[in-house]
DNA sequence: CACGTTATTGGCGGCCCGCCAATAGCCGTT
DNA sequence: AACGGCTATTGGCGGGCCGCCAATAACGTG
């Protein structure tokens, strides 16, 4: 038997391109490589001799999924300012992942390694009690009952206090100091100026989804 | 065979503690249940017996891991001002993610499944990337290599526009309105007003690492 | 000292993965 | 047109890990 030969590298490309699909799809562990192999239609040992081990196709998978979205729109407006620009770029990386949405979420939940959803599950719960917690210590009780966006915004808040702490813990590339001073004052600027104007902002307009530049002006 | 009976509750409890302690040095797929088994001194079987399927075991290691931790400051100053609350709270959470460095990296990180450093250096420099991005949108270059925490402060900011993102993509508590808003204000915030500050901080004490209240002074 | 209860285990069956020797398509040469 | 040689492709072996179930052996109780 055997399919008919083919140009490595467009079986390579091939495989990959099988690969990505099916990782896009399910967590690493439950894909595996006869899956992937019968999918491209191909033994599984050709799998091991184009890329070595599973987890090395995998890494090549989720490489190419990073590999096209990111930075797509570095247009330079050098007329413009700081504002617009920042503005103009937020809009093309949420549109970016408008787009490309299954596999930004297969990429970074790749993080670890992909889609478990009960695993996802209760590292979310701890997630919300920090901001539980958060909501306690700057009493916005009431205020967070009201608006339940204040708590999404938290979560992101959230977000950056584990990125910046890992700054200074796995990269040390920041000390502690600085994540202190960095989280507080960010924090602080979020509850008095910034979460009001998302949630206002909100709330002046019809909720059709397409309006593209909602804040300067 | 066999060892000595024990109460069901100890017996569980003594597992798990194992399977904790393994998985936090090793990522999931690199711990078999032969080896905790043999580490807990017991047969694999118990394994299944106690906690269903190998994954279910490392759920409930993953649950006890982050139940420890999070929110253990939850003291209520009445008096104290807002940022005061704030320092007091985020000081708190710095205390926490020293002391429990490693848990707190296993668990996090296994957000996706735990370490691994391959796969975690292909999303890290998908990451940079992105800093780079806006580095260069908002024309911080000069500033940001005479400043490497530049850098660091703005993967934070990463780390925020993903969580918010997945607030809108994932969960739907945001809108992409919302979503613009928050990441606009928040950078520009940022950039202004917190940045600099952060940077200042720095310079202009001695780099002993200790002084507690950094901040409102 | 039986005797039932149940914590504990050995071992089977199945799946998955990495590797290597063997196979079979394609191409240039004569 | 036949023939090698090169290499893409594969079958199958060996090892590991996991879930399950029937069998076993501690322990409490009458």
């Amino acid at each position: 038997m055997g399919v008919e030969r083919m140009d490595p590298g467009d079986r390579r490309r091939q495989i990959l391109a099988r690969a990505r699909t099916l990782f896009r799809e399910r967590p690493y562990s439950e894909v595996s490589t006869t899956e992937i192999a019968a999918a491209a239609g191909v033994s599984r040992a050709l799998l091991n001799h184009y890329f070595g081990t599973k987890r090395d196709l995998y890494l090549a998978a989720v490489t190419e999924m990073l590999a096209v979205p990111p930075v797509p729109v570095p247009e330079y407006v050098p007329g413009a300012s700081v504002r617009e620009r920042a503005c103009q770029s937020i809009e093309g990386w949420l549109e970016l992942l408008e787009r490309n949405r299954e596999t930004w979420l297969a990429a970074v939940g790749a993080d670890g390694m992909g889609r478990d959803p009960e695993l996802e599950e209760v590292v979310d719960a701890a997630r919300d009690r920090v901001v539980d917690h958060i909501v306690q210590v700057v009493g916005l009780g009431p205020y967070a009952r009201e608006h339940p966006e204040v708590r999404a915004l938290l979560r992101g808040f959230g977000g950056m206090a584990e990125a910046a702490s890992r700054e200074w813990l796995v990269r040390g590339r920041l000390t502690r100091r600085q994540v202190h001073v960095f989280l507080e004052e960010t924090l602080l600027r979020v509850l008095a100026d910034i979460l009001p104007r998302v949630i206002e902002d909100d709330h002046e307009m019809a909720p059709s989804p397409g309006l593209p530049w909602p804040s300067h002006t």
